[in-house]
Parts: C-alpha cells; sequence; structure tokens
DNA sequence: GCCAACGTTGGC
DNA sequence: GCCAACGTTGGC
C-alpha cells in the first residue's frame, strides 16, 4: 500500500466536503509531473488531503478507490485519435480527519522532511509520500498506521 | 527548436 | 500584494 499526498484549494473542495460527499472523482489534474505520480496508484492506496492557501497542513487521511481511469470531463476531441487519454483521475473516499493536523510550517522545520516533495517543489499537487515519512506524518497526525 | 513573454500555483 | 518557481504559448 502505498501512501501520495493530494494538494487541493479548500475554498475549492476541502476534506470536509469530501466527508460530506462520501466520495469523489479526482478531477483536474493537468500537470504533467502530478498526472505522472496519479497514475503510479493502486486501488487501496491512500491520501493526505493537504490544503493550501491560509491553512497548510495536511488535514486528513483517504483511500483511493479506484485504479486511475481517464478523465471523463475531458472532451473527448481534446484526445489524439488513438492516443492515450491525456488525463487521468481517480475516486477517493475519506478514512480519517487528523486528530491534529500536520502544518506545512512543522514539516519545513523538521529535517527529515527537507528532500520532501512537498517542501522542494511548491508547485506540486501529487506526490507520493516515502513509507518512513508516511509513517512520520500519521504519528504526528494521530493517524492510524498504514496496513500492510 | 529556441526563448521571451505570459499565466498559474501557492507560500510569504 | 508580492514574487519565486515553475509550465505554456507563440513568434521567429
Amino acid at each position: 500500500m502505498a501512501t501520495f499526498l493530494f494538494k487541493t484549494e479548500p475554498g475549492e473542495y476541502s476534506f470536509a466536503d469530501l466527508t460530506a460527499d462520501k466520495r469523489t472523482t479526482w478531477s483536474g489534474v493537468r500537470n504533467a509531473a502530478a498526472l505522472g505520480h496519479l497514475r503510479t496508484a493502486k486501488k487501496g492506496d491512500q491520501a493526505f488531503i493537504y490544503h493550501t492557501g491560509d491553512e497548510r497542513s495536511i488535514v486528513g487521511l483517504a483511500e483511493i478507490t479506484t485504479a486511475p481511469y481517464p478523465d471523463p470531463d475531458q472532451p473527448a476531441t481534446d484526445a489524439p485519435p488513438g492516443g492515450p487519454p491525456k488525463f487521468a483521475v481517480v475516486d477517493l473516499k475519506p478514512l480519517k480527519p487528523c486528530a491534529k493536523p500536520v502544518t506545512l510550517a512543522a514539516l519545513k522545520s523538521d529535517p527529515r522532511f527537507t528532500t520532501f516533495a512537498l517542501i522542494r517543489q511548491s508547485r506540486l499537487s501529487i506526490m507520493p509520500v516515502p513509507p518512513t515519512l508516511d509513517r512520520i506524518i500519521r504519528d504526528l497526525a494521530g493517524l492510524p498506521l498504514p496496513r500492510g
């Protein structure tokens, strides 16, 4: 089981929205690097939900409930004829809010996170979380450890 | 194919 | 509100 970090602007779609919706299709990822990470996701993987803007914190944990599949919002005419779909999405369901949200400041001040993509690449909206950092974040957040 | 101009993200 | 760090676009 791999863990990812998904960024979202809470004014547009927050972890509370996901909790209310029970499930959502995580669409709108257009950045090539973020899409590359998204395509490595597998059903049953998990994702930290990170709020950008004023919150700048990991606020909850979600489960990726589908393999990546072509973005249903993408007009068919945008796809090159016979080519692979340009964009991908996954579905998510909420698992648990963080007992203690993990702030960007906390991660930045922790030397164990200096190589983490969230710190190094400020504009990346989807990234993998290495297992070591995954466990540290769950510990800080009061989230259950990854199964498996 | 290069690269300057422009647009976007997202922290500060 | 500013700006750094990108990505994209379009003229050449």
